[in-house]
DNA sequence: CCAAAAGTGTTATGTCTACACCCATGA
DNA sequence: TCATGGGTGTAGACATAACACTTTTGG
């Protein structure tokens, strides 16, 4: 057995009191549905490092706040949005150099918008942006810092939840159209899906999707007008991981 | 729009010289199968505040290592082991005054390893000690600053890691038989699992469990001897998401 | 031989997929 | 009326749960 650490307490050989110093910062990973396609909203940085490049919003956690505080005050700063649908917390960051600056460990949060297209617009547009998640996975458009990582592991997280808390209410409106909602998963997980089956799924499943009687406009095409759902209570926000039931299961679950 | 700001830059009105300092600490929970049930590695603490008190293990992050790195010390530090099967960030904690001291985020990790006793066994035992995780999930065992809620976030991720990537395999050893690995399922679970359709859904899909042609010792009661497995590259370590083969899928999966 | 644990077979039941078909609307 | 999307029905493929049955050991 080696050297005893505890928490709260410095490792041997460092002064307690002189515990090395960091900066904790918090980064927000804003998604929205805009154009049939996943976004990312994006800050363009004024100063160096990284000026001109463009970074994911975020800033310094405050002493007397928590991390979840924290987040939501750089929402409302970028987005003017007190209460977003999904606010979760995904990953710490802090590999060595990462700022160059200092010693800067950053908590990722990802933010889901049912759109934010006109809170975007209403900022200066040259200093913020959606951008196509998809150019940023490509690579087309580079960012500051760690951030492809943070937004690359955002992404991923959106695609678990998707499946196993289904958060895909928190991309759309208050009502929506199931197309609307297939729309969300066939974006995220880049699928098709087909329209029969889907409904059912989420038809079938108490507690999704709460029909409201009313029908929404066809589109300019024709077609049938589209019932209109509201969603149930079983999604809410981080609800419960897929896993079906296992108080019954006898077998192993697939 | 108000305030923007952005990572690595300090909000409006502060000296970006001048940020709040932050500790950063790494805490890790370290988890095993002993005795037919799920337990954890705790340590007692020599110093106030909380002396006295259970905690799980960590330190500070020094800053030319990666969290990543930390983590990996604090493990190899406590148990001597220098590669868990499984060593997973699941979270980050800062509220304030979470350690009455100074200003701390801490950065959990979850192990899995695969029979810590022996290791513990050669620390000091007043100094560390396994305990079963319901005690602790109980209350029955109290523990120092907000390491209660580090260790049910701890244990939901491995409840939900299991049904997604199978890291049972990082609980049982090199070799071992279905009747162990099935052990893992129903005390992480809390659930009975049938044997017949266990053994199928493992055996089935290549790649979980490779039979090694060889047999284990019956036990004193007798029985026929099992067969001995080892672990498949299928769910080597953090694996593929449950989320069955999304490029083919028609329908919303359930 | 008997008890115990491992491993195999079998069947009813449920779920998912694909696709055919019907419905309601705009032009 | 036709084209376009929404919504329903259904048969086959597939997966799961339950449990009876066979195998191989210790005592």
């Amino acid at each position: 057995m080696k050297t005893t650490t505890r928490p709260g307490e410095a490792p041997e050989g460092y002064d307690p009191s002189r515990f090395p110093p960091f900066a904790v910062t918090v980064d927000v990973v804003i998604l929205t549905m805009t154009e049939g396609s996943l976004h990312v909203l994006l800050v363009r940085r004024g100063e160096a490092p990284f000026q001109g490049m463009w970074a994911i919003p975020g800033g310094f956690k405050r002493p007397p706040e928590t991390l979840d505080e924290a987040a939501i005050r750089e929402l409302t700063e970028e987005t003017g949005v007190d209460s977003a649908s999904l606010l979760t917390q995904f990953g710490a960051y802090g590999d060595p150099g990462r700022d160059p600056r200092m010693n800067v460990v950053t908590v990722g949060y990802l933010a889901v918008l049912r759109d934010v297209g006109a809170i975007v617009a209403g900022s200066d547009a040259s200093d913020a942006a959606l951008v196509p998640v998809a150019d940023v996975l490509k690579g087309t458009i580079e960012l500051a810092f760690d951030h492809l990582r943070i937004v690359l592991d955002a992404v991923e997280r959106v695609r678990v939840e998707l499946e196993v808390s289904g958060i895909a209410s928190a991309f759309v409106g208050a009502t929506f159209t199931l197309a609307e909602l297939r729309a969300v998963y066939e974006a995220v997980w880049g699928v098709q899906l087909d329209a029969a089956n889907f409904r059912r799924s989420v038809v079938a499943d108490e507690g999704w999707v709460i029909p409201t009687g009313r029908r929404a406009r066809p589109g300019s095409a024709g077609g049938r007008p589209p019932e209109l759902f509201r969603a149930g209570r079983a999604w809410r926000h981080g609800g419960p991981i897929r896993r079906v039931d296992r108080s019954q299961s006898k077998g192993l679950t697939r």
